[in-house]
DNA sequence: TATATTTACTGACTGGTGGTCAGTTAATAA
DNA sequence: TTATTAACTGACCACCAGTCAGTAAATATA
């Protein structure tokens, strides 16, 4: 009997229609001023029905955020890493990040508010623990190859594969929100060009960043650092030791 | 004739008043589920003069993001740096900057919507540039110790102080963003303990990167790269090269 | 086939909120 | 005493998230 199957199939079917809708009703509009009311017009349904498969306004945007993770963790996996170096590979998924915030700018955007405290608290805990689930999915895939390249010793491990990603998470995300940022209000010509935001080149940043990172992981662990504690309250700056003896 | 002062001194006050009502209720009810005329009440106001003192809900919002970014200032300008070693000054900066995000958390969560560009759009363009300076005020303060470090020679050279301050910020700042948003998730119950956002230890996490932060800086470049734009496209990993001479 | 039940959907309606503005009050100027 | 200005008020409006009684159609039952 195929019956609750087409039925199954059909109700995917109106999800994804009004995800469609939202997806560019929010993006053109921003969260604050899209309405609920366009979204239904746009995805060609009522109002109500939006509500049966939606509890509310931000579970219908955190549905959207988890499936532009999704969607990430998609162009992560094409990345395919075939060639065994885990340095390399961390480099090739730094670039498919910057190529997901600029194909994908708008969902690269929307992702932003996760940061937003205020607004994660209207949400369902189902619609929130699915997109902490899409977000610990993608985590999880960048820490397998940094935690096989200190296994292979080529990575130091002074610090965990859980800490490392973070790290990386944080930067690379952190200079392309600021990127965003910057874009955003050069557009609105509130961004004087000698103002330190807008004097920064943030792609060059983002290579850089991304080249340090990997840098810094490929490094053997010659601090002077014997547990992490003494990375807490560093009293004393080691500012010539490391410089002279490079030298 | 002091009657135009005054009056300029009692309007401030209000604007003060409703600054202060609204930093309550909007860090009591979250910024989507506060309301203007609760602020109104808490201010002894109606509803009417906020509207006075602040074009919009927005505007409100972001005038006390800029107060925020404002006594963050004054606790790095406390941090009083007498002792001419740009490296401690660094160290110090981003202790008062967790010192910050810990006694005053509340003002620290509020500047994460700032990452959020649908609601900056929102903005009016004046306190929009008002919030801006008050942000590059702060980038240039720290930027100003970087650059000195730099002149004297302790600090690396081949990124410019503009660079390395945002690195810092996105940095510093996006752990202590993942720290506050693993807390609420556990207060949620909606963070698994073995997820890697539920798994680290953001407090070690910070002192760490502000340790590798300014190591990084104080490391001359001994890299292959003689300008930015190697940085961009780094095709050939030197996984030993440092390793071996630093051992 | 006729009837009952379930499912999917609708859209008018409500409560509440951001924002407005005609009108009040009080201080100052003429 | 009167006119003018400035600060403030709160009733009011428009709009929107969210609701729910009702409709229609598909499916089950007789």
């Amino acid at each position: 009997m195929g019956i609750v199957e087409r039925k199954e199939r059909e109700k995917q079917m109106r999800r994804e229609m009004i995800l469609q809708a939202a997806e560019t009703v929010f993006f053109e509009k921003g969260l604050r001023a899209a309405t609920l009311d366009e979204i239904a017009e746009k995805a060609e349904v009522s109002k109500g029905t939006i509500y049966l498969h939606f509890a509310s306004r931000e579970d219908l945007y955190y549905s959207l955020m988890t499936r532009g993770l999704l969607l990430l963790l998609k162009m992560f996996r094409d990345v395919k890493p075939e060639d065994a170096d885990p340095a390399k590979v961390l480099y090739k998924l730094a670039d498919a990040y910057l190529k997901f915030s600029q194909e994908q700018s708008y969902l690269f955007k929307m992702l932003a508010v996760v940061e937003n405290p205020a607004v994660s608290e209207q949400v369902s805990p189902e619609v929130s623990s699915d997109l902490e689930e899409a977000s610990d999915g993608i985590l999880t895939y960048v820490a397998g190859f940094v935690q096989r390249g200190m296994d292979d010793g080529i990575f130091r491990s002074d610090i965990s594969s859980h800490e490392a990603v973070i790290l990386f998470w944080v930067s690379l995300n952190g200079i392309l929100n600021l990127k965003e940022r910057s874009l955003a209000m050069k557009k609105n010509n509130c961004l004087k060009a000698e103002s330190i935001i807008g004097s920064v080149d943030f792609d060059v940043l983002y290579g850089m960043c991304q080249h340090y990172l990997v840098d810094f992981l490929t490094q053997e662990e010659t601090r002077k650092l014997s547990g992490r504690n003494a990375a807490r309250k560093p009293k004393v700056v080691q500012k010539h030791s490391k410089a002279v003896t490079q030298k």
